[in-house]
DNA sequence: CACGATATCTGACTAAAGTCAGGTAATGCT
DNA sequence: AGCATTACCTGACTTTAGTCAGATATCGTG
């Protein structure tokens, strides 16, 4: 009862019976679970079938089934993929789309009824995600997007805002208006995100100069995603972005208040230069070439 | 993305998938999983079939031709129960425990392999038991127990560790021999533990005096249980336990430092009165009058 | 001891999920 | 153009899960 294996144990019960309750729940809409959860899928964007049945792991025959039977149920509507015309991709009809938006409501009503049931619901949501970051971190994507999406500059605010709480003077926020968002963009530079499932955890961004080197900037890597090697992931992504557009040379500035990144930098075959720009943050510069 | 609706079905959905993964490794055992899980809650001490039932939600009919069908495979066998021959129990034969080892093994095992692949174990152990709290608190049963019962030990250290961190001048360890233990027993008094599934998150002692008032002591709720109320439904249960044992007068002794507590108290008809021992931590007094 | 309640079992179903062996049409590659 | 591959569909099937209406035996109570 006290060992971390029955700890895990006894949270995979509780969980269990949980997962148990909605599937439930989404019976109550009188179609088979199979069903409902292709409707599902499909309605959260995987309108392209191989995907969906891979998604869901099922059987190609059985997925047929039930794509026949929401069409029968006027629910969805098939079409030849345009490139393509062996596949086929799947929308939601008008009928559809309500179908779709019931199911979302009762997911969002058992999630909220679960938050108000709580009153320390911030520490329960900080230990959703830790939980859901450790278990799909397998299936963590490392996307390049726009400086200005939004995944983004949600990132971007997180990082900020751990800025300041890390720096002793503070950190100014103004400087989050991002100017250097052009610069991050195809073909001077690059800007992934790290996504796992629907939420942003971590980003790096690589800044093209005009001096004969890009530069890496704000690295961050959300808190219940640390420990899973998401840095070194996301530093190689963008390494690897900086050789497809040709870039030879590597330069980063840290501050060291921020003592795991300066680790990182030296174990990954980052090399300490003196001071090479006046910003009044980073006191610790450095270089790789590639 | 980022509102607290989309983390909770973020978590929902990684749980899910990992939860799934489970059964379908139970699946490799050749075995349906119903009758994996009936052998299971068997081997974890459930043998009264009607609890079973009642545990997996299963009906009657379904549940009898599980049991028949592990009868048949030699894994279990079912006796009438001693007191009452309508009910039967069920127990595992020798075959059934090597099966049951082996579905524990599984378990273990990605329990196991979920915490190696994770460097921020107790981190996460420590979400974990949060979540399965905040899920159960429901099915939280408080139990009157043995103050030497292991539980109630474990309940015992953590309370001394909390002790220890709270208070400025830290607490002296030798004290949580308990020589109250007697003391805590019916007829004298009595120990009651909360548990969640199978983890002890809570306790309070009932200690008896030959002074006329017994005492209330060692009140406790382990931090991923707070929040739910459980400190007043433990307090309840104590005097709910002094009722029945005739007595009328309670005391009970805490510390400024520990200020829930103190509140606790005041606003559950507790009044504060003169110290009426020589403990050298407490600095606060209570009475209450059943 | 009669009688209603309780616990389990049996038989007869239905629905859902999953499997598997072809079949059709489009595609990619030589 | 020929041919293997891919993506999906169809038909025929089995297994699992779940439901429901009795049947049987036992228990608690008056």
């Amino acid at each position: 009862m006290l060992d971390p294996v029955s700890r895990v144990r006894r949270f995979n019960r509780a969980v269990t019976s949980a997962v148990g309750a909605l599937d439930h729940s989404f019976l109550g809409r009188g179609r088979p679970l199979g069903a409902a959860r292709v409707l599902n899928a499909i309605g959260h964007g995987r309108s392209d079938i191989g995907e969906v049945r891979d998604y869901l792991g099922l059987d190609s025959g059985l997925m047929s089934r039930l794509l026949r039977s929401l069409e029968e149920e006027g629910l969805i509507e098939t079409h030849a993929h345009e490139n393509d015309a062996r596949r086929r991709v799947a929308s939601l009809t008008r009928a559809g789309q309500r179908e779709f938006a019931a199911y979302e409501r009762i997911s969002n009503t058992q999630a909220e009824s679960l938050l108000a049931r709580n009153s320390q619901a911030e520490a329960l949501l900080a230990a959703m995600d830790l939980i859901a970051s450790a278990l799909t971190r397998d299936r963590i994507a490392l996307t390049e997007m726009d400086p200005r999406s939004d995944e983004a500059r949600y990132c971007l605010s997180e990082y900020y805002a751990e800025l300041g709480r890390r720096f002793k003077q503070g950190f100014d926020v103004s400087l989050s208006r991002d100017p250097d968002a052009e610069d991050m963009r195809r073909p001077r530079g690059s800007f992934i995100v790290a996504m796992s499932d629907t939420l942003p955890i971590g980003c790096v961004g690589l800044k093209g100069t005009d001096h004969g080197y890009a530069e890496i900037k704000r690295l961050w890597v959300a808190p219940s995603a640390r420990g899973l090697g998401l840095g070194k992931r996301l530093m190689e992504a963008t390494e690897e972005a900086a050789r497809t557009l040709g870039i030879t040379l590597l330069r980063l500035d840290t501050n060291s208040a921020l003592p795991e990144a300066g680790q990182l930098y030296r174990t990954t075959g980052w090399r300490e230069i003196p001071r090479f720009n006046d910003d009044p943050y980073p006191d610790l510069f450095f270089e790789k070439r590639l």
